[in-house]
DNA sequence: TTCTATTTATTGGTATGCCAATTTGATGCT
DNA sequence: AGCATCAAATTGGCATACCAATAAATAGAA
């Protein structure tokens, strides 16, 4: 595996920065100073930057310089957390705090159209149940729906981050196959249309509890294929907050 | 403001690739075809894979190429919303949404030690009540402690997102010195009491309805400073979710 | 003195060129 | 035929050089 020099940078300035305490707005050296620092060349130090920028640490204007968007390195706050150190009991945790208050939400929000597209969502899982693609892909989409019916971008924007952390999870490859080989997905379909019935109801509490629920099948069953030959299986099945 | 190229180029590398429906794993163009295409240099064309590879879009393989990581552009999972389009009603009802569900989930897994943790943080904001910085940092860092006893990194990840957003958008500072200036932070001190209560009994759903008030009278507080002179304020307050 | 216009320096933006890792496929041996 | 080896092409990694925007300094007019 190739490691990029700019990561390297990138984090080493970000220590720097967490180091320094530095107030919110203030001007950052110059990419030539930290070329020169590092022993590098400019072009890698901008790399660097670029990733900050895009990760919403700094803002850079030309011809000005490089300023700092918000205080670096707070104790409590972590740079993102690498795909390698999630957990798929971690992600679906995470999945069933979220949606579930979600489709509290959504019950409030939701619209006749949007009831329809998840229908049709569940339509598609039921006719296409065999088609491991198909199926897979309405469940992602009738969860995102959910999410999107809420009228909150932000929360959609969480949902869909937790989705696409599943699927870049390299541990989720594995279970993925043991799970879609099984016939869990009839099940899972169930309590989908549980929950399109809760939220046709406009039950906030009811839709929160069928969402809790399907994902307490989820982990239950992600639990029972615990009994694997990866030895690492367990501790990555159960890794969680590392120390700050 | 300047408009960073590589933005523009690498917008429209992502179109380019939503327009595809490629599958994950595939191969991409290489840089040099990108800067051909674009008329622009392999620069900036890399420049804007890096913010794809940062994005979790695209892996980066020296001397191979560039694939995928992942479907992009599924119909309901839009890409990062921008900052600007972002409104504190938005913002603060998303906060809503998932902090009270943290908080539940925390009234389960809370320690002494967060407990301890959490009053030293509203002590210091009943103290320091006449500092804006510090109060404003303790209260932030009272929320991100809650997020963090639940002992899931990515359930702290999104919370500090949120936050990370709130002081990002351009409508805060405005607001920001407003809510300052007024005398809410007391009751707000009160409300924060309250939800370290029921944490200290471990009473999930106490926790959760604490917390979902606290932020429903952040967003009253809210509501009632928008008689404002700034034409734009009542639009902005109430942004939602765009057309997909 | 003060304000303004202009020059100069600083700083990020972009392009070009060469280097190193990887892949590909041709070559020759078994 | 099959396989190992090596050479050439491909492709991203990095450095240097020059361009453009901004800010700072300075000279001149009011």
């Amino acid at each position: 595996m190739t490691e990029r020099l700019y990561r390297d940078i990138g984090e080493q300035i970000k220590a720097d920065l967490a180091q320094q305490e530095l107030a919110p707005g203030c001007k950052l050296p110059t990419e030539r100073a930290y070329a020169e620092r590092f022993g590098t060349s400019r072009t890698v130090v901008r790399e660097a930057f670029i990733m900050l920028e895009i990760e919403g640490w700094i803002e850079v204007r030309q011809g000005s310089g490089i300023y700092l968007r918000q205080r670096p390195g707070s104790p409590v706050s972590p740079q993102r957390v690498p795909d390698e150190d999630i957990g798929p009991f971690e992600l679906l945790q995470a999945r069933q705090v979220l949606e579930s208050s979600i489709a509290a939400c959504a019950a409030q929000t939701v619209t006749k159209q949007d009831i329809q597209q998840m229908q049709e969502m569940l339509d598609l899982e039921d006719t296409m149940m065999a088609s491991v693609e198909v199926s897979e892909d309405a469940d992602r989409r009738f969860h995102l729906l959910i999410a999107r019916s809420t009228q909150n971008s932000l929360l959609l924007e969480m949902c869909t981050q937790l989705w696409d952390r599943r699927d870049r999870s390299p541990m989720w490859q594995t279970l993925h196959k043991r799970i879609m080989d099984l016939s869990y997905r009839a099940n899972w379909l169930e309590d989908h249309r549980a929950i399109l019935n809760q939220l046709r109801k406009r039950d906030a509490q009811g839709a929160r509890q069928a969402m809790w629920q399907h994902l307490e099948n989820v982990k239950t069953t992600l639990f029972a294929l615990s009994d694997t030959d990866d030895p690492n299986f367990d501790g990555y099945l159960f890794s969680n907050l590392r120390a700050q």
